[in-house]
DNA sequence: AAAAGCGTTGAGACG
DNA sequence: GCGTCTCAACGCTTT
């Protein structure tokens, strides 16, 4: 059976004649190799510099050559993580494709295994309510996606069935504030494993084959792609989820503003466009991933000049789809501190939405005191005239904020910004990208190292 | 219109 | 003549 094991290395640092090591790896889908250098021993125990240099430099070796066994896409690229989705489809072009799924276990493959079950299980055991894990239902959105892989397989089938659709599917396309989804949602399910991603994309090459269908990055192969794109970015680049102490991203003198940050978060900017997103995202748990754009770059770069750090942490506790290695690298992306750098390019929260919601449908569904504003003002109701707000039972300044920022001035100004940020990043001696990721000194971390264990104390 | 950086490519230096 | 390295130019970037 597949499962997950720690081997705890203590005296066979070696790869070589490892029988415990091979066992560990058996039917493994998870590997966890250990050494625990405990604080302890160097303050009790006198070992002299030459031992300790031995020793670490067994537990260099061993970690080199463990990584040499693993992380194949990453190897491939000669120890590196790509850093563009080109490098990684020719890394993937010369690994080949995913294994096959396996199949569900049945009956007949439980015959033979027994589960030790006891009266008292559901009482120990069972799976927790909302109420006993301390949460509130009464603050339940809707519905709309169930959790589990019953659920997941359904929606895949339902997605899978139009063929059309699946081939001609092209990611930049879809709407953003459609009032149904017009992407799968199958993140979620992809996000807590309900949904394999070989089922799924075995399924897609299925579909693919013999007929005409678009490709990486666009399509559904494409987005399966970005996953892995950020998969590797995530293991493969320390301190990926922060800006300190990481080496592929821009390092940013971002703003800390508490009012803007909550305005942001609690849908009170004033912009009904990024308003609703953020209505929708605390609601519903999904948004489009065009929508995540609108308010990222909002959040971030466009607007508020606030740290993606911040959104990073809002969207990990609201999405359901939120997943570490793609928060964290999607933030970056759309604040132009890594993998995208075209800053410049700035997404208006007014014009933005309008190119696929031209009467604002969206805006009305998730922020309904907008409802009554007719198509011309919805975007940006502050410019209507009193008489049209009287109408429209909403008063801008009263019933819905006046924009909390004036975006065709912050932008601009954000802009030259940015540019100073970049020009700091290429100015500075030091870091412009390192011979070897290993030799980066003065980059400091956040959490705790092992070397911040051994210190002091 | 231009703003930036990644990765590739091709030319030239070097051994 | 050949392989290796360095450098600058260029094309491309999920919207």
């Amino acid at each position: 059976m597949p499962h997950r094991s720690i081997h705890w290395f203590r005296k066979g640092l070696r790869l070589h004649d490892n029988p415990a090591l091979l066992a560990a790896m058996k039917d493994c889908e998870e590997l966890h190799p250990i050494f625990i250098l405990d604080p302890w021993f160097p303050r009790n125990m006198k070992v002299s510099v030459n031992r300790w240099r031995f020793l670490i430099e067994a537990l260099k070796d061993l970690d080199e050559n463990l990584k040499m066994i693993n992380s194949r896409v990453i190897a491939e690229n000669n120890g590196k993580p790509p850093l563009t989705y080109v490098r990684l489809q020719t890394v993937l072009a010369s690994i080949g494709p995913p294994k096959r799924p396996c199949s569900a276990p049945t009956k007949e493959n439980m015959k033979d295994c027994r589960t030790p079950w006891k009266g008292s299980y559901e009482e120990i055991y069972g799976i927790p309510t909302l109420e006993e894990l301390g949460q509130d239902p009464t603050k339940l959105g809707p519905h709309l996606y169930p959790g589990g892989e019953s659920e997941a397989l359904r929606r895949l089938d339902l997605n899978m069935k139009r063929t059309a659709w699946v081939c001609n599917f092209k990611k930049p396309e879809t709407e953003p504030n459609s009032l149904t989804p017009s992407t799968t949602v199958l993140s979620p399910y992809m996000k807590f494993g309900c949904l394999s991603t070989r089922t799924f994309y075995w399924r897609l090459a299925e579909i693919y084959h013999g007929k005409k269908h678009s490709s990486p990055p666009v399509s559904l192969h494409g987005q399966l792609l970005w996953r892995e794109f950020f998969y590797t970015a995530g293991a493969g680049i320390p301190n990926f989820n922060k800006m300190e102490g990481n080496s592929v991203c821009v390092q940013v003198d971002w703003d800390e503003n508490k009012d803007y940050l909550e305005a942001w978060r609690e849908a009170r900017t004033g912009y009904p466009f990024i308003d609703a997103i953020m209505t929708q995202l605390r609601t519903e748990g999904w948004i489009h991933h065009l929508a995540r754009h609108a308010v990222a770059c909002f959040l971030t770069r466009g607007d508020l000049w606030i740290s993606w750090e911040e959104g990073q942490k809002v969207f990990e506790e609201l999405l359901l789809d939120a997943d570490w290695s793609l928060n964290a690298g999607n933030w970056q992306w759309l604040s132009a501190s890594a993998f995208f750098h075209q800053f410049f390019r700035v997404y208006s929260p007014v014009a933005f939405g309008k190119k696929t919601d031209k009467n604002g449908d969206y805006i009305k569904k998730y922020l309904p005191i907008l409802k009554k504003f007719p198509p011309e003002y919805i975007y940006e109701p502050w410019k209507s005239p009193r008489s049209v707000q009287e109408r429209a039972g909403c008063i801008i300044g009263k019933d819905y904020p006046k924009p909390i920022v004036e975006h065709e001035t912050v932008s601009k100004h954000n802009i030259q910004r940015m540019k100073a940020a970049y020009a700091r990043r290429s100015g500075t001696s030091g870091e412009q990208a390192p011979k070897s990721p290993s030799n980066k000194k003065g980059v400091k971390r956040k959490a705790p190292s092992v070397a911040d264990l051994f210190k002091k104390k």
